[in-house]
DNA sequence: TCAATATCGATATTTTTTTATCTATTATAG
DNA sequence: CTATAATAGATAAAAAAATATCGATATTGA
């Protein structure tokens, strides 16, 4: 006989959280006490029966023909998530993309607070953007330690990429959302989240030339 | 007996393609000219047989004890995604994130080109961003016709988002790379690529919440 | 109180994706 | 010319995910 881990992977159900917990967050705003899973499948386009089954990984019970509580729901992404109160994170690569990030106010209600950036251009350090300091690099190993930081936002140009990753990791840094194409070589222990936006790229121009191309 | 389609969903080994391209286009700077699918697999953290699999997606026949022909499958590649010519793209909210992606040059790299941008502030219609005029949204719908405009990058405000695609829908656009968590109803016929940065902050959370939590 | 219905949760099935195994081919070395 | 090793490609197996089915339960209205 297995044990069933608290959590196997499931990495769609988890990448689908966020969009239950925005709609969740509206109805509170309504003061709707229980929502169904069948009206949450509407809303995002989904399946009831694969709402349902996500929504269990976060241990989260419904009852019969009343479905979730909405605040208890919504207590239970965010608990599942970490996202009850904030994780600090280091941006590095102040560029278009990192700038972008920097002034994106919503991290803070998905339970993420830049609280420095870092940038290899003499041009940029001792700036404030977006209310947030801009550092030289030689200052993460530093910062992250007395800050205590452990995760890092890398949004450097590809050649830098690697380099800057490695810097983080002898900083301590165990967390890396990584914006670059670049496929990082990381020690074990540290994890790597990708957001290549040139995936999400192809699968537009995929399914764009396979709409019309026949 | 079923006829294959010349090309299932497969969307993953669509998702790996702008990768296995970025390898390739450094080799072609490097005067390689085979290259084997270990290799490929190698510098991805990838399967050897998953490269391969990947790869005869575009029609790409490799020859044993060789490899791959690196411009060829450049070349395969490209056209399969349909980036061997740039598709013309209109941009609309030109926020934080919708600035960004204006200056981001590495798209003209991946058969896109943005060719204008909209935006409903009156403070930001006829300047330029980054070299790209900004029209009120008003225009949308007569320069999508006179441009032969197909495809959209969203990145409004959550607020606006179903409107403005609404609109885009309506002008003639058939395929939206959709940077706003909202899930757009659209009607058939009309592509949509969901680009949420929630979802991959949600995977790293749950990843990082996992790896130190026990 | 009782029947009807909406809804959850568990189980099963199907589909998709990944991983493994095996065979055939071809460049290279002897 | 032959043996060897690296590699593609096909087939099969395993794992993961999505989808369907069904029984149980709680609310509603008669």
């Amino acid at each position: 006989m297995e044990f069933e881990s608290p959590k196997m992977s499931r990495l769609p159900t988890i990448r689908r959280l966020p969009a239950y917990l925005r709609v969740l967050r509206q109805l509170q705003g309504e003061a709707w006490e229980h929502v169904s899973g069948t009206y949450l499948a509407e809303q995002l386009s989904l399946d009831p029966v694969q709402v349902r089954k996500d929504l269990t990984i976060t241990g989260i019970v419904g009852t019969p023909r009343v479905g979730f509580m909405v605040d208890d729901t919504v207590a239970a992404i965010e608990a599942f998530l970490g996202w009850q109160n904030a994780t600090e994170a280091f941006l590095v690569g102040v560029g278009n993309l990192g700038t972008a990030l920097l002034g994106y106010a919503g991290f803070e209600r998905h339970g993420l607070k830049i609280v420095a950036a870092f940038d290899a251009d003499p041009a940029k350090i001792d700036v404030e953007i977006h209310g947030k300091p801009v550092y030289p690099l030689e200052k993460i190993a530093d910062l992250a330690a007395r800050l205590r930081v452990r995760m890092g936002i890398l949004t450097v140009p590809e050649i830098a990429a690697q380099a800057v990753a490695d810097r983080l990791v002898v900083a301590g840094i165990t967390a890396i959302w990584n914006f670059t194409p670049v496929a990082l070589k990381t020690p074990g222990g540290v994890v790597v989240q990708n957001e290549d936006l040139s995936c999400g790229l192809a699968v537009l121009s995929a399914k764009l030339r396979n709409a019309d191309g026949s």
